[in-house]
DNA sequence: TAAAAATACTCCATAGGTATTTTAT
DNA sequence: ATAAAATACCTATGGAGTATTTTTA
């Protein structure tokens, strides 16, 4: 059990709906269904009902949803805590989907390194990451 | 950030020691290293002081040990009331090291899954992890 | 029967290992 | 001088993707 499953099952109990729940994450249908499996199987119950429009949580779903909004919650302000209180700086930044994925993250990269202070905003330069098409953010 | 930094974290903390962390969680000292940079890489601050001999918590570092464990005790309290009080049975599992580490994994694999119930406890059959040799179990 | 979930794969980022060098008193 | 931590490098596990099939009221 990790938070990335924990928030995800909080995603689909929200959404009541592992597509919708994926469309929020920004990740595609099965991974957010192996995380469920696997958090099912860790638990050894099942946590939701799978229905033809949707997920219906279960009693231990429930149950599980109230431990991990507490424990999420606190990861939040353990974050927060944490947080230094930079002096902001607001800026615009476009992108064209013509770029590509690839040369349009090294230039995130580029741009986040020569930016002080905007490594620790982001963590580390990420990994080239797109949200699928098949999921359009039409949350 | 996720659960196995922080809880690496605590290790080091309670340890002060890197070396002496690994030891306990089983893992090469080199890992608890690149747990603790990332970490500490992510939230802007120094937790440790290097010393020659070990290692002593900042103060953001004591701040973090709070935060964690709360957090960490949380989650142990969401698995508790999830794991389900099934009657144990007590029972002996005679290994030698010359079987080797594949070989051995594999046997554990079949045993756990002719076991009844013995898979949730272990959760899934896990990878064949071993405990490093340069940092034996001598905590 | 149609939308959602599950399955079957492929890929690559990264956790973890080993070996070695650097650090700090 | 020496023990501990950091660095360099490699392997392989598993998270995330795409494509497709299966499920269920």
């Amino acid at each position: 059990m990790d938070i990335r499953q924990l928030s995800y099952f909080v995603a689909v109990y929200e959404q009541g709906s592992i597509s919708a729940a994926a469309r929020q994450c920004c990740v595609a249908q099965p991974s957010l269904s192996a995380a469920l499996r696997q958090l099912e199987l860790e638990l050894g119950v099942k946590l939701f009902v799978r229905l033809p429009k949707g997920v219906t949580p279960t009693e231990d779903g429930d149950k599980l949803y109230n431990h991990a909004g507490k424990l999420l919650g606190q990861l939040q302000s353990l974050k927060a805590s944490f947080r230094t209180p930079v002096n902001r700086v607001q800026f615009r930044l476009g992108l064209i989907k013509a770029l590509g994925v690839e040369r349009m993250s090294a230039l995130l990269r580029e741009f986040s390194q020569q930016v002080d202070g905007l490594g620790a905003a982001f963590g580390r330069a990420g990994r080239a990451l797109r949200c699928p098409d098949y999921y359009p953010a039409t949350t």
